[in-house]
DNA sequence: CATAGAATTTGAGTGCTGTCAAACCTTAAG
DNA sequence: CTTAAGGTTTGACAGCACTCAAATTCTATG
């Protein structure tokens, strides 16, 4: 092996790709990513990922503002990505081409997200018909880091009897995701918001398999295409 | 993570699984793997895996007698026929349903022998109607360990004249399988050992695709078992 | 604007897997 | 039986990712 370049990260490993993308997600909903989020999401202390925090800044993965947090560079991105759609192509593929349940590929993914090598990425995307969103909706990266454009609204942010296609469900919440299965709300099931009871109460929605009720916090993770 | 008891040997990481692998296949030759051969398999210092078979010794997975060599206890055999169990059916998944040719499967199979979980390992081998053996013929054990009984014997070893099917070809080296398989000579194939020419000369075979010479180098890695 | 409380970083130390160089056994040949 | 050559182990050290405790910095509130 040889060293690395400061422009080509070799020596990425498990670790390093498993802060990317916490980092990735976190800085989707707020500017930049601080210390604790990214260390509770990784099962590690504060301080610890503090100190990976400043060695991914010095291989210039990470753009990091002591005390502030930390954003991604170019590179970082592109690592992030790159293990995001990895992640999603093999939960797709562990659901459609190995027949595993919706709410368990998330775990299986994860351990196999950093293993995998570009033929395999290759080779799964091939037999998947280069799909474009993983089984609980979220977006599959295209090889050179675009993401496809799409029309997703949070349910909740709908006018009451507006009819559409839910999407995503976003959550890696295992049981939720077996409960919401379970009644029908999944990514490509038709469905009418038909009411959102006020203070937090319940919200009702139609599906082809009858009307049901759900909780705000479970509504929330749901997105639609309006029809 | 709970601690790990001395009869359950949680926190077998990769490299642990590796090194229990080379042991396995070292001693299937030899009464014990000494430690130079079992570095040269790893790619690490003869020092490195000298102080790693101590730790090894240490966590009752080997068996260590210095200046001698190692040998696997029973729970390192157990954990070292689980991985080589993993490896051969990801190369079956990776030949039968992903499509990869035989000679490409060992390298992707070895990264993620060590990364796949009970349920994946399950799941394969329900998919593939529980095979007996990977592309290149070698045994998958069982989940208990065990070994299915075979009749394979080394062509070199049969008489002139002799008939027989291909059960395998022992090598990982890629560029030799490439060439064994466009000649044809892969597991399953009929074969008739035509001569074996004195002092090392070539071994000459007749297939169903007709009749070839190869070099005895070759030749004693490809098994049959006569009619 | 001072300050308490929360977030963050630093410092000291650990476990694992490696390296290199030096010391050490084992064995085969003279 | 001695010795040279090879394999093996030890010792000192490094990098990585982590821990806990202490010091530091930030920020919101009074």
């Amino acid at each position: 092996m040889s060293k690395a370049t400061y422009t080509d990260p070799a020596g990425v490993n498990d670790a390093t790709l498993h802060y990317l993308d916490v980092i990735y997600r976190l800085t989707q909903q707020a500017d930049a990513a601080n210390t604790t989020d990214i260390a509770e999401k990784l099962g590690v202390t504060p301080s610890g990922a503090s100190v990976m925090l400043k060695r991914l800044a010095e291989r210039k993965l990470v753009q990091l503002t002591p005390y502030k947090g930390a954003t991604l560079t170019p590179q970082g991105r592109r690592l992030a990505l790159r293990t995001i759609r990895r992640h999603r192509l093999l939960e797709m593929f562990l659901h459609k081409v190995m027949g595993f349940e919706w709410h368990e590929v998330d775990d299986h993914a994860h351990v196999l997200e950093t293993a995998i090598t570009e033929p395999l990425e290759d080779r799964m995307d091939e037999m998947l018909g280069h799909p474009t969103r993983c089984p609980h909706g979220h977006l599959i990266p295209r090889k050179d880091g675009s993401l496809p454009e799409v029309n997703d609204v949070p349910i909740l942010t709908v006018p009451p009897g507006t009819t559409g296609v839910i999407r995503c469900v976003d959550t890696d919440n295992s049981d939720w995701l077996k409960y919401l299965g379970d009644q029908g709300l999944k990514p490509g099931a038709p469905v009418k918001l038909k009411d959102i009871a006020p203070y937090g109460g319940p919200i009702t929605i139609e599906t082809p398999e009858g009307t049901l009720a759900i909780g705000q916090n479970l509504a929330e993770l749901i997105y639609i295409e309006p029809d």
